[in-house]
DNA sequence: TGTATAATTCAACACATGATGAATTATACG
DNA sequence: CGTATAATTCATCATGTGTTGAATTATACA
């Protein structure tokens, strides 16, 4: 494999280079942590320059940012979920459905695997995950449940969540990374259920 | 501060070097992680030469190791805790109480942390986390729940506790961070008497 | 058309890291 | 006592890293 050296100066025609790197490091961050994802890495998956994500972003901070934080406007479909339900008996079916749906969907799977990986090591991605996980998925379920320990019930739910993808897809726990996304909403739904209707005397 | 050169050669007397540098090295790994874990970093932390740890450990792989995995001969304490209840309405008691004693335990705390932290980038170490959490949480939670699902139950039970030291002691959300232990274990009781229950239909 | 600006490549720097090997001093033990 | 061995310091290497700056070519726009 010969390294092929590409011609000086800017290219011709359309580009989507930024967009490409930032879809490699979104991969790579999920893949491989915050600190094996390295520049160069990155640039060799998007077909790219060394230099150029240096140059498109400024900083290895501000290309995580940017490929962890893709434009989330708007309320998360986590809310959307929770909104369309009233009586606390129905939690359990939705956050159950909604888990198997996160779990399902490549995109929002990297953003939380990358978000977990960084956390672990840097402190200022353990902020952005923390703000995350606040506002994404604790936020939208302590509303929803109300009642009393509303806030740490969200809490320990989301405690779990982001514990069922640690094991799942990052440690790899035999049982939990083989185990059908279905099946692990059925067991999950009497647990939700629980944290919804226990210890309700607001 | 002036940089005192110690003198050459052996030290005289009794030295624990050896375990000062585990000592060092457990706590820096569980506050730091891997990566940040420098040789040097150790060293400095056991007030020792910087080659020292080489010495002793011969990789950083190795001392991380070391570190991690102390002296663990003989059942866990969770199995203890285990073996002494019979009925499956009291499970949630024990086991409510034993992730109390592990999140108090600074000893446990570190290493659970720092197998969590390493496990989140190197593959190598999320092994010796999955062996870990296997052994140590899901086999004797599984044993003791029996039943259909066993195994995926007390994957789920397991998935939970390191989900909650993650939040607390590594992400750092709020509400889990400043909880008391005592009031997580009485909100997780009836979660755990819902995962030894339900579906029990053997 | 002409000129500022954007996109790209290349070479290199500064720095930290894990690891190694030689030199030096103390201990163990025959 | 004498010698092999262990403990310790020091200097250094090789490597990978984020980052920078200059040079080159195309585009945008007045």
């Amino acid at each position: 494999m010969a390294k092929q050296t590409k011609p000086l100066g800017r290219r011709s025609g359309s580009n989507d280079t930024r967009r490409s790197i930032l879809e490699a490091a979104r991969r790579l961050f999920s893949e491989k942590g915050y600190e094996h994802t390295t520049i160069r890495l990155v640039a060799a998956a998007a077909q790219v320059d060394p230099a150029l994500p240096m140059h498109y972003f400024k900083t290895k901070q501000q290309l995580f940012l940017e490929a962890m934080l893709p434009d989330y406007q708007g309320p998360s479909r986590l809310s959307q979920a929770l909104a369309t339900i009233s009586t606390p008996e129905a939690f359990g079916p939705a956050i159950a459905v909604l888990i198997v749906r996160i779990m399902e969907d490549p995109e929002t799977r990297n953003i939380l695997t990358g978000l977990i990986r960084a956390a672990a090591s840097e402190p200022e991605a353990a902020t952005l995950m923390r703000v995350f996980v606040e506002e994404q998925i604790i936020l939208p379920i302590s509303r929803a449940l109300g009642g009393s320990q509303a806030n740490l019930k969200a809490s320990l739910l989301g405690s779990h969540i982001v514990g069922i993808f640690l094991t799942r897809y990052i440690v790899g726990l035999d049982t939990m990374a083989s185990a059908d996304p279905t099946e692990i909403a059925e067991m999950l739904e009497p647990i939700i259920s629980t944290y919804a209707l226990v210890h309700n005397d607001q």
